[in-house]
DNA sequence: TAAAAAGTGGGGATTTGTGGGAAAATATGG
DNA sequence: CCATATTTTCCCACAAATCCCCACTTTTTA
């Protein structure tokens, strides 16, 4: 699964954040209604590492969660390992209008209040606060030629 | 079974905890009246590893308990492992309003007073006081990235 | 420029969570 | 073994959070 794009969204009175169609349209209906009418979504939120929330399509933790459920749970770092993905975990499904309801504690971690922006990458969604998403996650070009020469650097075979 | 999830939870005057119907709707309604109604679930709590109380669904604890029995008692260090794995061990039911009823010691042993927070991971609950989870389950990512590597890693199509 | 789709905003029913009285069960002490 | 104190749990009533539903506004598409 391959998720693209950037999202800016906001949050109702009631703290509802609504998927954008775009988004959801990369997402593989995991519904309920056999027609495409009355599809919900589910998804799995997580503390990320940065002050953001990551948001995965519920087949995608499923993934990780099997990885992880190889591990011996008797081995300390495996536990606190596993317990990191953990951290912050909360199911969710899409209401009728293809909006989710955030918990306040995620909310107050990531700082969002009234508005988010929504990053999609690969099989995950972040989202972010603007205020800490142009401060954290913003487009430096200097800061990126930097980082694509010392991630990718040396790897004749990787071209942008 | 794959529990999901991060529920902060109350205890009332009576000590009682209520399981989120979040987090119940997960579990095989291991119940008594054949319809959905008035069913109740059954646990087997423990003190776990870190400073928390472990919550195993008594599908769980059975699946585990059952690889302890074939430990060869003879030997005494499995003699021991056995007995520390049962130290503190205790059946519980859920009341009539989902709510359990966990022992003073037990309460004691992770240092629960009148909040606490569940963690479900994989086939079992942990439950913390706020405090001891906020400064244990924190992470640095860092520290996991060999792990994160070798039990992930190589596999490009999944992300953290 | 009309029609369709996407997005927004509540009212209010329904579900979930909380609290406490009192019955039932269990323990304690003669 | 009974009487009393304590703990546990049932049950009901109330409070709060969640979600369905529908109407309305804005944007996109044809």
């Amino acid at each position: 699964m391959q998720l693209i794009g950037e999202y800016p969204v906001a949050l109702d009175e009631k703290g509802r954040l609504r998927l954008p169609t775009a988004l959801l349209r990369q997402l593989p209906a995991h519904a309920a209604g056999s027609n495409g009418e009355g599809a919900s979504y589910e998804f799995v939120v997580n503390r990320g590492f940065e002050k953001c929330l990551t948001l995965y399509p519920k087949p995608v933790w499923d993934g990780i969660a099997a990885k992880l459920s190889r591990l011996n749970s008797f081995n300390d770092r495996n536990r606190a390992f596993i317990r990191s993905f953990h951290y912050g975990a909360y199911p969710l499904t899409t209401d009728s209008a293809d909006r989710i309801l955030l918990q306040k504690p995620l909310l107050d971690y990531a700082g969002i209040a009234k508005e988010a922006v929504l990053l999609a990458m690969g099989g995950k969604i972040e989202i972010w606060s603007p205020e800490q998403y142009t401060s954290t996650a913003a487009f430096d070009p200097n800061e990126f030629a930097d980082l694509a020469n010392t991630v990718m650097g040396g790897d004749d075979e990787i071209e942008l």
